[in-house]
RNA sequence: GGAGAGGUCGCAUAGCGGACUAGUGCAAUGGUCUUGAAAACCAUCGUGGCAGCAAUGCCACCGUGGGUUCGAAUCCCACCCUCUCCGCCA
């Protein structure tokens, strides 16, 4: 959510900042209606002086003419109060329509054909045979089960097993010691979420409910990735300045209806309804997310140079920004099978965006200003699993396990058992 | 799932229809004193909004949303959350 009188003061700016990402908003008719709000503000703010200078003088038992004063005020007063209502909600949905305006250094175009590559990792193997997809080696080696999982729990589901399990605990564990090292709080948070919090995280609108499983029974919400439950953990609180930078590192189950996707990434784990992932929240002083958005993609990147993985950091242009973030860069993992880089990654800022709606402040010496929050992914462990299996593949089909994680796993290659 | 207690300005507490314009203590911040510190003393000290260049004025907020009343932190209803006991349970 945008502060409306940011929107009052640079309409232009923010005219031009949803254009760029590809929204319509009706800027004009927003601050009319503002006008309109505060207009009868002013009349309601008067009404209720009113009320209270006139019970205040009422000492003891109150005279006719008193009451019958007190009863006309009052009928004015609802009147107007609910003509105020309704304008405030009216104005506040326009508001919530508004997307963050994206941060000057990205470039302005319309869909990801735009975006740019704007630094790659390691040459992409050179393969003196045919490389397998990740599904023909997870199933050959018996770590991938998606056939039987889809029995039991329907289409982009899958079953991970034997060594695919050591795998991801061992992904979770380099990614965990990697980031406690540089300070984050590892946390393990819960991954049903009330309907209010899904509300104040602002996914509810844009049609993101639709990708949102949602139990009807206990209108709770499974969380679509660990920022949907690390985020608002903090919701209305205020920070001391030295508490910040706050970082988080959550460890959990990620769950995505993944709506309109169909008949796309079919094959495999690359788009599953449930996955885990690692995942990095900074909360940081305003202004100094920009320093923050390249220090959580510098780890996301030495995460991946760990496992010698040939990736590229792609940053968005503003048509595939997304609503509240106002800068993102993704890295894209080599995969041999698809003969293509694929996302495995993304860390956006979505500055004062989120704060603003869920309250979450810091107090910066006797002013309290709305802290900016940053999310990325260190690892989604499906699809770093499947770099992994298409990267490390050898041509007897047994797959290499990383050097990194070797001790973790203890061993040094995952061999077919039968 | 059943029974009960409770949610007040960072924390603790007062408040039981009109001097609540929400009191007090602690913490915090600035200062006096001190070689330094502690103590003591003095002062400041919730959030948001509207109008104004400003000093300032006004409005709202006592878990959330409704309602009763001339007037609500206080009474009524619904919901949320916390705690205690019982039941069930990894």
């Amino acid at each position: 959510m945008l502060d409306i009188k940011f929107i009052r003061e640079n309409p232009q700016l923010v005219k031009q900042g949803a254009k760029n990402k590809g929204i319509v908003v009706d800027i004009d008719n927003l601050l009319k209606i503002d006008e309109k709000f505060r207009a009868l503000d002013a009349s309601v703010q008067k009404l209720r002086e009113e009320r209270n200078t006139n019970s205040s003088q009422i000492k003891g038992k109150p005279t006719k003419e008193q009451i019958k004063k007190g009863q006309e005020i009052k009928e004015k007063l609802e009147k107007a109060e609910k003509e105020l209502t309704e304008k405030q909600s009216e104005l506040k949905n326009l508001v919530l329509e508004i997307p963050n305006p994206p941060k000057n250094d990205v470039k302005i175009g319309k869909d990801e054909s735009e975006n740019d590559v704007v630094k790659k990792y390691k040459e992409p193997r050179k393969f003196i045979f045919k490389p397998k997809d990740h599904l023909e080696l997870g199933e050959a080696l018996d770590i991938l089960d998606v056939e039987r999982a889809s029995r039991v729990s329907g289409a982009r589901f899958a079953y991970l097993k034997n060594d695919g399990v050591l795998l991801e605990l061992a992904l979770v564990q380099l990614a965990m010691k990697t980031l406690i090292k540089e300070g984050f709080t590892p946390v393990i948070p819960p991954t049903l979420i009330k309907k209010e919090t899904m509300k104040g995280l602002g996914y509810m609108e844009n049609g993101g409910e639709e990708d949102m499983y949602h139990l009807e029974k206990d209108d709770l919400y499974l969380v679509g990735t660990a920022e949907h439950s690390i985020v608002p953990m903090h919701m209305g609180e205020v920070f001391d300045k030295k508490e910040l930078p706050k970082r988080y590192v959550a460890f959990s189950s990620a769950y995505r209806r993944e709506a309109g996707s169909y008949g796309k990434d079919t094959k495999g784990i690359i788009r599953v309804h449930q996955f885990d992932k690692v995942e990095m929240v900074s909360y940081v002083p305003q202004g100094e997310d920009d320093k923050e958005h390249d220090y959580l993609l510098y780890i996301e990147e030495k995460l991946f140079q760990l496992l010698e993985i040939p990736y590229q950091v792609v940053k968005m242009c503003t048509g595939d920004l997304g609503f509240p973030a106002a800068r993102k860069y993704d890295i894209e993992a080599w995969m041999p099978g698809q003969n293509k880089y694929r996302e495995v990654t993304s860390v956006s800022t979505i500055t004062d965006f989120q704060s603003r709606r869920l309250n979450i402040k810091y107090q910066d010496g006797n002013e309290k200003k709305f802290v900016n929050i940053l999310n990325g992914t260190a690892f989604a462990i499906g699809r770093t699993i499947v770099a992994i299996l298409e990267n490390y593949q050898q041509e007897d089909g047994s797959v290499e396990i990383p050097k990194v994680l070797q001790n973790i796993v203890g061993k040094s290659v995952i061999k077919s058992i039968k």
